[in-house]
DNA sequence: GCCGTTTTCGGCCCGACTGTTTTCAGTCG
């Protein structure tokens, strides 16, 4: 597969090109077409082979061409070139923010300077505001940027963002005159790490809640305040836009700041289809030039002649045409949700007992959860032996008859040992209700060796789930090499689920897998995962994650009533 | 550089904000 790679020099030229000052539309052209070539499931020569290049949507002679070089001289000259050309340390100056293609050039022709530290040191010397349209204040924002620059980490996981946003939410709502209220961008699409947050919100008296909005207690600094819009900083790095709009306009500016951008170029073909312009402040008629404003994001999807589209999907994967089919799925919902199929207790790791986790499950309305504990593999983990194992399932024997209405099931989070074998014997395992298979350990195995090995622990007819299927854990540790295309065909083989865990820093499966996965009829569990009450809240951000993956409830096991998830269970 | 029921050229988002100016260029989203 060298898509990957090729995606990585077409991203790298359009950076290339921005430096030296090309057409926007140029850079966005190479970009787009990175984008592409990153996310198809088929490997680029295959295509070249059947000379079909150019039908990769945003792929065109050019840079057909420089693909088809890459992938008969491994090299692209254009992009050699450039990079020759370019001083190395540039296009690392463009991610300072504030700093674009224009400045960067001149401070490199003025000042000699090719990188962040000759910057910082430039600009301590005061030479940069000597130059054109440079003043003591750019000078200072400069220094600001470097800073924040080198504490940056890089996206900001769902888990921190969405409880950050929830609560500068609830300073605005109080805000007098405050309407209408939402995040939109990544945040509002529910993806697992976001880049910034944005809000927007309606008011008739826009300044004053500018105003409230910069001196919330969190607000660590004001990077950009004006009558409708302010920008500040939050947690030293997070980024945190507020949009003040018309409320007419509502619709049509949360639907334009939620994106993604792919699925507004989209939506804007289809409103050019229909006659119309599309902005984010109206729908031109192309006819009469009548504007129409939309206060509701739904009337003006309605007005386009679409379903309204939710926006976890919004991200130009067939949304649009589905919508305008009347064929979007119904996407799986907090209320669907039954139980939680994954979750510990201070029997091993746990930080509560069963009794608190049952108490706190209930109190969310569930009808059942599957206590399970790591097995004795895991010793780090103070994993049960089966005599342990055994003690437990008395315990929610009894439990489970004082238990109204709810249903305590004995599980295990069994290993998959490194040769595929599990780590209770069938006997035991037979026992239990609900059997989570998981990889703790042997991460560096070739990916034959783990796909082989996570699909013989499907084979056993005990193993109803596997959990965390990839290993990776956001922003820390990479997924282990893992074939996922043929461990999602065994799933569908043997009735095995697969597991969203909800944990905000793994989600895993992601999006995009779950996705495959529903395609092939597999189900999926989302478990939490929760190692003490509170933990069973991250619930929120595996549906979020299922809902990306086009998740209806019929794929979700834990969406099923008691009843019929016994039933699934005991199949076989 | 890509794209096309607007079709081989001309459009592709454009308005808000800042810091510098003395009327506007550059950046951002």
């Amino acid at each position: 597969m060298r898509n990957e790679e090729v995606a990585r020099l077409l991203r790298e030229m359009g950076d290339l090109l921005e430096l030296r000052g090309e057409s926007s539309f140029k850079v966005v052209a190479y970009r787009r077409a990175a984008r592409t070539v990153e996310s198809m499931k088929e490997d680029l020569e295959a295509i070249a082979g059947r000379g079909e290049l150019e039908a990769i949507p945003g792929v065109g002679k050019a840079i057909a061409g420089k693909i088809s070089e890459f992938l008969e001289t491994g090299r692209i000259e254009a992009r050699d070139r450039l990079l020759q050309e370019t001083p190395p340390g540039l296009a690392e100056l463009l991610q300072i923010s504030g700093l674009g293609p224009k400045t960067v050039s001149m401070l490199h022709q003025k000042l000699g300077v090719s990188t962040v530290a000759e910057l910082e040191v430039a600009a301590r010397e005061h030479r940069v505001r000597r130059l054109p349209r440079m003043g003591p204040t750019s000078e200072k924002n400069i220094l600001r940027g470097i800073e924040r620059w080198k504490k940056r980490s890089s996206r900001i996981p769902l888990g921190v963002a969405l409880p950050l946003a929830q609560e500068i939410l609830g300073h605005l709502r109080k805000v007098e005159g405050i309407g209408d209220l939402n995040v939109a961008g990544s945040l509002r699409r529910g993806r697992e790490t976001v880049g910034d947050i944005d809000i927007l919100a309606t008011s008739p008296a826009p300044e004053a809640a500018i105003r409230a909005f910069v001196s919330i207690p969190v607000v660590e600094e004001v990077l950009m305040k004006g009558p409708t819009k302010a920008s500040v900083i939050v947690e030293e790095t997070i980024q945190v836009d507020l949009r003040i709009v018309d409320p007419r306009s509502f619709g049509t500016v949360i639907q334009y700041f939620t994106g993604s951008k792919e699925h507004n170029v989209k939506l804007r073909h289809v409103a050019l289809s229909k006659g119309y312009s599309l902005s984010e402040y109206s729908l031109t008629r192309l006819a009469d030039g009548e504007e129409l404003f939309f206060d509701r994001e739904e009337d003006l999807y309605h007005h386009l002649g679409m379903d309204w589209i939710p926006p976890e999907i919004r991200e130009d994967e067939g949304e649009v045409e589905a919508a305008l089919e009347g064929r979007l799925p119904r996407l799986v919902e907090p209320s669907d949700i039954k139980g939680d199929l994954h979750v510990h207790s201070d029997w091993s790791d746990g930080r509560h007992s069963i009794e608190e986790m049952v108490r706190a499950a209930q109190g969310l309305g569930y009808e059942y959860m599957a206590m399970c504990d790591h097995s004795h593999g895991l010793g780090i983990a103070n994993g049960l032996a089966e005599d342990r194992l055994r003690e437990k399932m008395e315990l929610i024997r009894g439990l489970n008859e004082a238990a109204e209405g709810f249903a305590i099931l004995v599980g295990t989070e069994v290993e998959i040992r490194a040769d595929g074998k599990l780590d209770y014997p069938d006997e035991i395992l037979s026992e239990c209700d609900v059997v989570v298979a998981s990889v703790h350990s042997g991460y560096h195995q070739r990916e034959r060796e783990m796909t082989n090995r996570i699909i013989s622990a499907m084979e056993s007819e005990h193993v109803d789930v596997i959990g965390h299927p990839t290993g990776r854990k956001i922003g820390e540790r990479e997924a282990y090499e893992v074939d996922l295309e043929r461990v999602l065909e065994a799933a569908a083989r043997t009735g095995t689920a697969m597991e969203i865990n909800a944990h905000p820093s793994r989600l895993d499966l992601n999006d995009r897998w779950s996705r495959r996965a529903r395609e092939l009829g597999v189900k999926l569990a989302i478990n939490t995962d929760a190692h003490s009450t509170c933990g069973l809240s991250a619930m929120e951000y595996g549906i979020k994650t299922a809902r990306r993956g086009w998740l209806e409830r019929k794929d979700v096991l834990n969406a099923l009533g008691l009843a019929d998830l016994m039933k699934y269970l005991e199949r076989g």
